[in-house]
RNA sequence: GGGCGAUUAGCUCAGUCGGUUAGAGCGCUUCUCUGAUAAGGAAGAGGUCCCUGGUUCGAGUCCAGGAUCGCCCA
């Protein structure tokens, strides 16, 4: 007879498992076939967010991969069709910043003497430095996507397709060269967007000096006198050269105040304090609006007034003026700030930059041309005080915005630049929110909400090369055009595109429809966060291609991504698709938290804390860290991250649904049970059989309703609990039967095991596709073709009688504990306090009960004052809302009430009467709550209005009875010294005290039974055998002899 | 400075509609069981449910204010 199943291996090496798997995996082409099967079914659509390859992946990705895993194979398994497109970001700063630091560059200016063709060119080849470690990675954790056919942004397939979106947007007017203030990174000398903004790192504190700075006052208005002097403060000095007027609140009130030194300055009165001190002379109180038009002296000399017009150098009204901070009068640099440069736009001024894109001074701003701006603030603060214009200056520590990649200080800078009117379909993005399920919930009408509220204009140029160039072509009278496709433009200018990217682009012209003029692309190329907003068309290249194929595939049912991309690419997908379709592109969206260490500390390269994931998967297998990330904890709450966490995870679940699984097979082995031969499970009578399948399907639907809620952690904790009880209950208390080769008992638990590794196939596809097979093998080839197990019938009595049942044992063992006589010593009887319906459970049960506290009857207690006293205490859900206020008095008078007769009234289905107050109420068994108080010196444990008590008295019988247990138990112990199998026939032969042969002999069909002895001898002759084996059992000595029959 | 979230045992986390003895796992101590054995069971130690105030008969849970941490924004 050969084995039905393969024999488990107790020490299973996980990793090496996965790696065998892997193998199978990809020689069945598993993976493809389960898509395969399910083709002609409904769709269920998944987008990849694109990583870029270009940096190793790390942990974090590993997370966030495993959680785009398991939602796509869960609906796979419950028949849908799921496609996996693969997709890599290409485009963008990080790719040039890593090539520029390989070739040592500093500057732009390096880049274009090297050439952007050739700089180009080694971008294309460094996207995909990593790609190997992430395809390998991502087949090691078992992320079933597909890279070969996988979307790359810098395809001129995908590249079309964007301008197609962009000519799209064009054509609404939604796309426009703006004049705006920008943070702008003079290093990569490019504007960032507000996502680069939102980049991790991208603020941080920085000391600046902050300074207040004397205007005299040349030309009065108002209450001011020649030589008063204007108090201003900034905290970015560099821009005072580049001061072009003072702006005022015109409603606030501002004051003339004479200082210690005589000076008089000019402040908003609410900071004379803050700024000057006590005791100051007030000479005048006056509007803002009084001074508006009086002319000053500009702290340098550098820039004419009539350089920004007429009102150069001149008080201003302005509304964003507040007496918060500062002085009340605010430095106003047009080229610097937002506010700045509006103002300037409504007052009609000029304006003058003269800060060079590389972030130096041009050649206006006298000694310190050429110096980089922010390093020259010290000098100009030095140069201030000198000429005796320097109030006061101080460090000021605030958070400054950095570049997110090269974490040079941001400027901000007027700058032109390309925007996209995203703010005029503000309440468009809002709507296409609201069809969008968020998990988690608040983040849909927090961060991500608050953040669409406050909607500004996507500015979308980027002054780089390695992008997808911005198909805007203009002629030099200013006429603008914006392409579409590689068609359009071929049409135009006679030319076929061969590579879509910079320069070869750029060379491309044509003659301007309007005037005849040379047109000539614009040298800007766009945000990468565009390419990624538009991949739910652009992967199909549609609309040039495949626009039914993209219209069955949009929106996604499910995006994935870290928390940080609310405001990446969650915003740029929603963005795209509601300005190209008022849709989102998106139902569905999972947001994953951050991975700390197990400090609680960011992982970071510099801190040396960083956790590769090839550690974890060398050491405890993709398996346990999936296991980990889905079941420690709600995802988007964060992890606290270490080696031992998982190690954790593996021996609480792995190794018990692996134990489990090997119990089965061991037995199944040695009975020679092949699956065919099993019953079917349904069938069997046997309560603990039912009571498993009954459990079984509640698990089922839990499992079912929380997945279908993407909560992988609230069904893998079910799943991970209905394991524990197949293992720690439903086998330990069926064991018997597994020896005893029960069929219906293989049936059940071949069942159970078979549908929780395929309720578990999502999470942990390895072992489970590894028990699986091997369950099952006349089944499908793998458990990730099998369909997700749907719920059966319930027994709900059946489960609550268990847990009544379990209760009683629970109490019972903890009175065995207590009482101090070892569990193998059979005792008469335990008494149990149970009624009603707990005393049908427990009947039910009885068997179970008895043999897990091995007592030889239960005998049931309902007048419960036999084993201690009771106690009445009121319900307070029940009467909490009857008596209001004058719940304290109702439970007086309970506490009142005689505990006896409350009990038997309310068991003869009687009401009890009580007075509140003076009036009369009526208390019905709902209301009461009956518990147990123990008397003293009884065995009995207790808990709430349960309670069990053992009966500890002994007579012959018992004793003998356990002694015959000690003697199976080393029998059992001698089996195993021995090295035999678990269904080795044996001759057995005992010698030693007269008691403990005595107790043997007694229960002879007993012993040899459990120890498969097919000859036993009592005559010591074993003595001179080798194999004897001496023991003591309480104090009497036994020698066995084993010997394989 | 603003928004969002978190704070429960030494550690990692549950805690439903507000209900009166706040739980689990890990770790620790003691015991026990064992034909799954690096598993299982019992007992013990371990708690200012971040703080303060409020609502309520009753608050870990609801409200307000504050603290600390994290993320996002300015």
């Amino acid at each position: 007879m050969s084995a039905p199943h393969r024999p488990v291996d107790p020490q299973q090496s996980f990793p090496a498992m996965e790696e065998a798997l892997l193998a199978r995996w990809k020689d069945e082409d598993v993976f493809h076939e389960t898509i395969r099967r399910r083709s002609g079914r409904p769709p269920w659509i998944f987008y990849e967010g694109p990583p870029t390859a270009n940096g190793r992946p790390g942990t974090h990705h590993v997370l966030a991969r495993i959680f785009k895993d398991i939602f796509p194979r869960y609906r796979t398994m419950c028949g849908y069709y799921v496609e996996r497109k693969g997709g890599w970001d290409c485009h963008g700063l990080p790719v040039e910043l890593a090539v520029e630091e390989q070739l040592g560059f500093t500057s732009k200016d390096d880049i274009e003497r090297y050439g952007i063709a050739e700089f180009n060119a080694k971008c294309r080849e460094s996207v995909f430095t990593y790609v190997e470690e992430w395809a390998r990675l991502t087949e090691r954790i078992a992320y079933w996507v597909d890279l070969d056919e996988a979307y790359r942004t810098l395809d001129d397939s995908y590249i079309e397709s964007v301008w197609w979106a962009l000519r799209t947007i064009w054509d609404k007017g939604l796309l426009y060269e703006g004049h705006k203030v920008v943070p702008y990174c003079p290093r990569c000398g490019t504007a960032l967007s507000s996502h680069e903004l939102g980049q991790p790192g991208a603020y941080r504190d920085v000391v600046d000096p902050s300074a207040y700075v004397r205007l005299p006052v040349t030309r009065p208005a108002g209450p001011l006198h020649a030589g008063d002097e204007l108090l201003i403060w900034t905290t970015t000095p560099w821009t005072l050269p580049s001061n072009a007027a003072v702006a005022v609140d015109p409603d606030l009130t501002y004051v003339r105040v004479r200082s210690d030194d005589g000076a008089v300055f000019v402040l908003a009165e609410a900071l004379i304090e803050r700024v000057l001190g006590n005791g100051v002379d007030i000479l005048a109180r006056f509007a803002g609006g009084d001074m508006v038009g009086a002319a000053y002296e500009p702290p340098f000399p550098f820039i004419p007034g009539s350089a920004y017009g007429e009102k150069g150098h001149t008080v201003l009204p302005a509304d964003f003026v507040t007496a918060e901070d500062g002085t009340g009068l605010v430095h106003t640099a047009l080229a610097f700030g937002e506010d700045d440069y509006r103002l300037g736009e409504q007052q009609g001024m000029t304006v003058v930059n003269p800060v060079r894109p590389d972030g130096t001074y041009d050649e206006r701003i006298g000694p310190y041309a050429g110096r980089a701006v922010r390093e020259a603030n010290a000098d100009l603060v030095e140069d201030l005080r000198a000429r005796g214009r320097l109030f006061r200056v101080e460090d000021y520590e605030h958070a400054y915005p950095h570049c997110w990649r090269c974490g040079t200080p941001l400027l901000y800078y007027a700058k032109p630049s390309w925007y996209i009117r995203t703010s005029q379909i503000r309440d468009r993005l809002l709507a296409s929110n609201e069809a969008v399920n968020w998990h988690p919930p608040h983040v849909k009408h927090g961060r991500f909400g608050n953040w669409l509220e406050g909607n500004v204009d996507w500015a979308l140029s980027r002054e780089r090369y390695w992008g997808t160039p911005l198909p805007v072509w203009r002629c030099e009278s200013g006429h603008v055009h914006c392409v579409g496709s590689f068609d359009e433009l071929e049409e135009l200018s006679g030319v076929r595109l061969e590579d879509a990217h910079r320069p070869y682009v750029d060379e491309v012209g044509f003659p301007c429809a309007e005037c005849g003029r040379r047109m000539q692309r614009v040298p800007e190329v766009i945000d990468v966060w565009f390419d990624s907003g538009a991949m739910p068309f652009a992967q199909w290249h549609a609309p040039h291609e495949n626009a039914e194929h993209f219209r069955e595939r949009f929106p996604a049912d499910y995006v994935c991504e870290a928390l940080d991309q609310t405001r990446g690419w969650f915003y740029s997908l929603l963005a795209v698709s509601t300005l190209l379709f008022d849709c989102s592109s998106y139902k569905n969206v999972v947001c994953l938290g951050l991975i700390l260490d197990a400090e609680g500390q960011k992982m970071s390269k510099s801190k040396g804390n960083v956790v590769v994931p090839w550690e974890v998967l060398d050491r405890y297998g993709a398996d346990a860290l999936r296991w980990y990330f889905f079941t420690s904890k709600q995802p988007w709450d964060g992890y606290r991250f270490s080696l031992e966490t998982i190690g954790e995870a593996v021996r609480q679940f792995l190794l018990q649904l692996w134990n489990t699984y090997g119990f089965y097979v061991l037995y199944a082995n040695a009975n020679g049970l092949a699956p065919s031969a099993l019953p079917d499970p349904a069938e069997s009578s046997h309560e603990l059989d039912r009571w498993a399948l009954s459990r079984l399907s509640a698990t089922v639907e839990i499992a079912r309703e929380r997945m279908d809620d993407y909560d992988a952690t609230a069904a893998g904790r079910a799943i991970q609990a209905f394991v524990d009880d197949l293992s720690n209950w439903y086998v330990r208390r069926s064991r018997r039967r597994f020896w005893d080769g029960d069929p219906a008992a293989f049936a059940t638990l071949r069942h159970c095991l078979v549908s929780v590794v395929q309720l578990l196939a999502p999470f942990t596809p390895f072992v489970t596709d590894e028990i699986y097979r091997n369950l099952d093998p006349d089944g499908e080839p793998s458990v990730h073709l099998c369909d997700y197990p749907h719920p059966t019938a319930r027994n709900l009595a059946l489960e609550e009688a268990m847990e009544v049942a379990r209760e009683a044992v629970r109490l019972g063992l903890a009175a065995r504990g207590q009482s101090r006589i070892k569990l193998r010593q059979p005792l008469h009887a335990a008494a149990i306090v149970a009624t009603g319906r707990e005393r049908e459970a427990i009947e039910r049960l009885a068997d179970v009960v008895r043999e897990e506290l091995n007592v030889k009857a239960l005998r049931f207690v309902s007048a419960a004052d036999e084993l201690g006293q009771l106690e009445v205490k009121p319900n307070y859900r029940a009467l909490g809302p009857r008596f209001g206020r004058q719940m304290p008095l109702a439970a007086e008078a309970v506490a009142g009430l005689d505990p006896a007769h409350v009990a038997v009234a309310l068991r003869e289905g009687r009401t009890v009467g009580v007075v509140v107050d003076g009036h009369d109420h009526e208390l019905t068994a709902d209301d009461l709550v009956v518990a147990m108080q123990p008397l003293e010196g009884y065995q009995l444990e207790r808990e709430g209005s349960h309670a069990v008590a053992l009966e500890l008295a002994l007579d012959d019988e018992l004793r003998r009875e356990g002694l015959a247990r000690e003697v199976v138990h080393a029998v059992q112990a001698a089996r195993k010294a021995a090295g035999l199998d678990v269904s080795d026939r044996i001759a057995l032969t005992l010698a030693g005290a007269d008691e403990l042969l005595a107790a043997a002999r007694a229960h002879e069909p007993y012993v040899t039974g459990e120890t498969l002895t097919t000859a036993i001898s009592y005559d010591g002759a074993a003595q001179s055998n080798g194999g004897s084996h001496a023991v003591e059992i309480e104090g009497l000595a036994l020698r066995i002899a084993v010997a394989r029959a």
